[in-house]
DNA sequence: ACACCATACCGTACATGTACGGAAAGAATT
DNA sequence: AATTCTTTCCGTACATGTACGGTATGGTGT
C-alpha cells in the first residue's frame, strides 16, 4: 500500500518523539538525572510544557524511553562478550548485566525498580520480554546451555531464576552502596556461580507447576 | 542523672514526632499511599505545612518511619514462626519475609528499593543492620544453622546472599506483577530451596575476600 | 465551496515538595 | 533584670508534574 496521509503523519509524530528523546538525553548528560524536567525539555525543543504530553503519557514514560535506549546498548555489549562454552557465555550475560546496572543505576532503576501497574500500551508480557533485548539474550543463552546438556529443564524457568538472582544482587548493590558487600563484581560472580552450581545439578520444571516437595 | 530540661525537651520532641507518625499512618489507611502529603499531614495535627520539617528531614523520612513500624511487625511475625530444625526456621524467615513484602509492597519499596545515598543520621551500616529487626533475625537464624553444622562458613556472608536472593525474588514479584512467575509463594520457595541447597554443600568465605577461582 | 472534525499545540490553574528567612518564646548567660 | 542564644513554628515563594479546556490548522466528506 502507498504511504497514505495517515502513515506520513504517524511517521512525523515518531520523528518528533525521538527528537524529544534525544533532547532529553542531552539534558540528562548536561545536568544530571534530576535536571530533566518537563519544562526544560519543552523549552529545549521550542514547545510549551504541556505539548510534551502529546508524545509521552507522563514523565515516567520519558524516563522509560531513555532507559530503553540504554538497554539496547547493553544488549549489544553483551553480544560482544560471548564464548564457545555456553556456560561461560551465560556467565558473561550476568557479568555485563551487572556492570551495566552498576554503571547506569538510574536507567536500571526506571526499568526494573518502578512498579509496572499497567503494561505500556497494551503489550503482553511476552512483548515486554521480547522488548527487552537483554532479557532476550539471556533466554537464548540459557537455551544454548540446555541444548548442550549443561543445564536441564525449562529455559524460561531457568532464565527467570537467574534473573531474580541477578536482579536481587544488583539492586541491593545499587540501593545500599555502603553495605559491606565487598567488591561488587566479586559479589555478583559469587551469586552467579552459586545459582548456576545448583541449577546444573537438577532438572528445572516450568514455572507454572508447583514444586513437589512439601 | 536526673531528667534535665534537655532530656525533657527531647522526650517531648519524640512524642510529637510519633504523634505525626501516627497521623501519617491513619492518613495512609484512609486515603491510600499517595494520599499522604505534607500539607494534609500538617493540617491533621494542626501545624503549618513547614513545621513538619522540624521533625522529619523530608517526605522520604516520613515514609521511612512508617516502614520501620511495619518491619517491626514483620520481625514479630517471623519470631512466631520458628522450628526446632534450624534450616526450617531459616526457611520460615524467607517465607514470612516474602509474605510481608508481597502484602506490604509500599513499605517494602521505601525500605529496600529507594537509594540510600546517605545513611540516616550518622548511623553506620551495622546500626542499620541491627536497626532492621528482620535482618537481625535472619542473621541469628543463619548462625543457628552454622552452629548446628547445617551450613558452614561466614554467617554474615550467608545471610547477605540469602538476602540478595530473597530480595531479588520479592522485588521482581512486586515490580512485574503480570510476569508469569506462577504462584508467588511457590516461586519464593523454589528460589529459597535453590539457594539453601547449594549453600549447604559448600563453605562460604567472608564477603571481603575475593573468591579464589578466577 | 462549505461545513465538519481530528489533531497539535498552548495557557491557565492547581497540588505538591521544599528552600529561605523571619518571628516568637523560652533558656542560658551576664 | 537585661541580654543573648537556641529552638520551634510559620508565611511566603518557587519549581515541578499534570489536569482541563481552548484554539488553530489542516484534512475529509458533502
Amino acid at each position: 500500500m502507498p504511504p497514505s496521509v495517515q502513515t506520513r503523519r504517524e511517521k512525523q509524530k515518531a520523528e518528533l518523539r525521538s527528537e524529544l528523546v534525544e533532547a532529553a538525553h542531552k539534558l540528562v548528560q548536561e545536568e544530571g538525572y534530576e535536571g530533566l524536567t518537563i519544562r526544560k525539555l519543552a523549552k529545549r525543543v521550542g514547545y510549551a510544557p504541556m505539548s510534551v504530553y502529546s508524545y509521552f503519557a507522563d514523565k515516567q514514560d520519558i524516563l522509560f524511553a531513555l532507559a530503553e535506549d540504554a538497554f539496547e546498548t547493553l544488549a549489544r555489549r553483551i553480544e560482544e562478550h560471548s564464548s564457545d562454552d555456553p556456560i561461560e557465555a551465560l556467565q558473561a550475560v550476568m557479568t555485563e548485566y551487572a556492570a551495566f546496572g552498576l554503571g547506569n543505576p538510574n536507567e536500571y532503576r526506571t526499568v526494573f525498580m518502578t512498579e509496572k501497574t499497567r503494561l505500556p500500551e497494551g503489550r503482553s508480557y511476552e512483548d515486554m520480554e521480547e522488548g527487552n533485548p537483554a532479557m532476550k539474550v539471556l533466554i537464548s543463552r540459557v537455551e544454548a546451555c540446555v541444548a548442550a546438556g549443561k543445564l536441564q529443564g525449562d529455559p524460561r524457568a531457568i532464565a527467570t531464576m537467574l534473573w531474580a538472582v541477578g536482579h536481587g544482587t544488583i539492586s541491593l548493590l545499587i540501593t545500599f552502596p555502603f553495605y559491606p558487600f565487598g567488591d561488587p563484581q566479586a559479589f555478583v560472580k559469587r551469586m552467579c556461580d552459586l545459582t548456576l552450581a545448583t541449577l546444573s545439578t537438577q532438572n528445572v520444571p516450568p514455572l507454572t507447576e508447583t514444586p513437589v516437595n512439601c
